[in-house]
DNA sequence: CCGCGCGATGTTTACGTAAACATCTCGCAT
DNA sequence: ATGCGAGATGTTTACGTAAACATCGCGCGG
């Protein structure tokens, strides 16, 4: 009812021409008119400053529905100094922990008043980091969370806005910036124990990607809490985070007669280990048990439903924007790492090892 | 190198204070001071205008440099009145098809020199989006692109900003917008025709939410192709794209007898009729053929691998923007639907119908 | 040899908002 | 009764950019 009328009102104003849309905007100075005060009043209505006497409040009000006024938030933030906004920088969304971090992020963001713009970085080149962090220098931005294998980012830090905060997601450099993160070593280790636990005499590990920071604690994590139990600590195989990778992976490993235990860095790749295990007559978890990480939604419906390391990713994108607020905020820039807990997620495709054969 | 020494020059500037951020900016006064030029010519480099001399267009250049000049965007959108930015409003980004169009729409925008701001709507209610859209309105953004079922926007329409063009991806108004969807009819048809033509008496169907087009559609070809094919049509099964779902319905699919063949709607929920099938002891393919929708990266690795309805999710992306900005350039409302075609991948979960049994 | 014209550059102004400052109007205390 | 102060509202100005308009200088033709 409201934007209708306001539309019919500003057709009409615009005179025979008709069906243009991009006429000029109403502005304060519009409505102002129309209230019968002055612009500086409709500001303060429009940003709920006080002193304005409820009466003279509605009027504004009234004038704002009836002409459908907007704020321009190009002229706000230029007066202001600033933008309400958070860059997200971020590889592919192919993986599902960055999209539920960026979920996490905008949803986190829009709660606090901030609207976020997505740099989506296609080929993870320094050129192609660069590129994004020039671009969104001169974007709307007052704060970077990025959402990437830090290191990827160094050649790019010279060409950083000066008066932004950066916070990262998922990396290691918390000397650098201020990283939140998933407890990747405690997640981990949290795994492991889980199977040797049951009785398993070693794990197997299928990790991810040599690039990631995450990857590599996961390994990290893997190997010294074998080392600490005593364990023979197999050489782990590499896979690239996808499912089929984990498949390939998951026939050596089925080759593997000792192998009883495996933990796979992330679910994808362990519904790839799954299948292979399935295909080579190998049964989970009779025969061979199977940890994964992250938790994904479909996780729990593997066949059978996956064990695996919950990520709150809700909680990783909540602390992004604190930080990239606080920031904001107190003109200082952060460092150090802050850690998101993970939760061991016991389903079906972990249980004790087979007895010894013969 | 030049940025650390436009950061060192700019420290030195600030004084003694040191430390400090949030100093003003550099802007294009502080520029033409440095060249000598005015602030206009300053301009004119910085937007590629003609008539500026070559001697004089590197000296600015120097300049910009050693400042680390980068232009203020509120103030280019101020003046200019555009923003070159595209708004996205998105349900949940937990189904792969819309975070594979958001990052499509994210990558081609950011070709175009357009940003793009993400306004996630965490609960699709109406008010819910209608506060998305009045947030929208107070952004800076050209056009918005809708990533969702449509019906929840009619309300929002009217506090629709009245200089954007809207496009909307998978729904069906292109009544009233200009929509860019795939052809879920065409999919659906070809999923169903390959298992009729594997020899399967009919089809059973586990349909997607009631509230998704996109589901609707499916099912409606589902019906419409069996019927085509003189062909009886059992009562369709509901989900709602989760593999839990899936999981549910496949337990009681499992339990009809005479169901030989099972088009899923998505590959989610495809995943939960597997596990269903395998826990309840009937083999894929050679009891029952399952197709899904989607090929999400993971369904190649599904047990056994999943044939699938292939979404150009890219494409879609990619088109959306297209019409985004013909909608900015012409300042005329486009409608209309464009439909992106699928492709079938044969996999391995499907197969000829087991001989009747005695 | 002078002026015309064009290319290069400078100056003015407006975009819409909101802070800072100015003014105005009451009510209340003296 | 009167003046003072507090609260309500109006006026001025600046944010950084870029269009529109103004000016300057130089080369070339008459």
């Amino acid at each position: 009812m409201i934007g209708s009328a306001g539309a019919g009102d500003r057709a009409a104003a615009s005179g025979p021409a008709g069906g243009a849309r991009r006429q000029r905007r109403v502005s304060m100075a519009d409505v102002a008119r129309r209230a019968g005060v002055s612009s500086q009043t409709v500001s303060r209505v429009s940003n709920g400053h006080p002193g304005v006497v409820d009466t003279t409040r509605r009027q504004v009000l009234a004038a704002m529905k009836e002409l459908g006024y907007r704020p321009n938030s190009a002229a706000r933030a230029l007066k202001r100094g600033e933008f309400r906004t958070i860059g997200i920088i971020t590889f592919s969304l192919s993986t599902t922990g960055n999209v539920r971090t960026l979920e996490a992020i905008a949803t986190s963001a829009a709660q606090h008043g901030y609207a976020t713009t997505l740099l989506p970085v296609a080929i993870p080149t320094q050129d192609e980091v660069r590129g994004a962090f020039t671009r969104l220098g001169e974007l709307a931005v007052d704060a970077i969370i990025v959402i990437m294998e830090v290191h990827l980012l160094d050649a790019a830090t010279v060409s950083l806005p000066p008066n932004v905060g950066v916070v990262v997601a998922d990396s290691d450099a918390g000397d650098r910036y201020s990283v939140v993160d998933t407890d990747q070593a405690g997640g981990a280790r949290d795994a492991v124990r889980h199977l040797l636990d049951l009785g398993h005499e070693t794990v197997w590990h299928l990790a991810g990607p040599e690039e990631s920071f995450a990857a590599q604690r996961r390994t990290d994590a893997w190997r010294a809490t074998l080392q600490e139990a005593g364990r023979d600590v197999p050489a782990p195989l590499r896979g690239d985070w996808s499912a089929e990778s984990g498949y390939r992976a998951g026939l050596r490993l089925a080759q593997e007669p000792h192998c009883t235990a495996i933990f796979a860095a992330n679910d994808q790749m362990a519904l790839g280990v799954l299948r292979a295990l399935h295909e080579s007559g190998r049964t989970v978890p009779d025969q061979v048990s199977v940890v994964g990480f992250d938790d994904i939604p479909d996780s729990g419906s593997f066949v059978p439903p996956l064990t695996t390391v919950h990520q709150d990713f809700a909680e990783v994108g909540r602390r992004c924007v604190e930080g990239a607020l606080r920031q904001i905020g107190s003109d200082a820039e952060e460092r150090g790492t802050t850690l998101v807990p993970t939760r061991l997620v016991i389903r079906r495709s972990t249980a004790r090892p087979p007895a010894p054969a013969g």
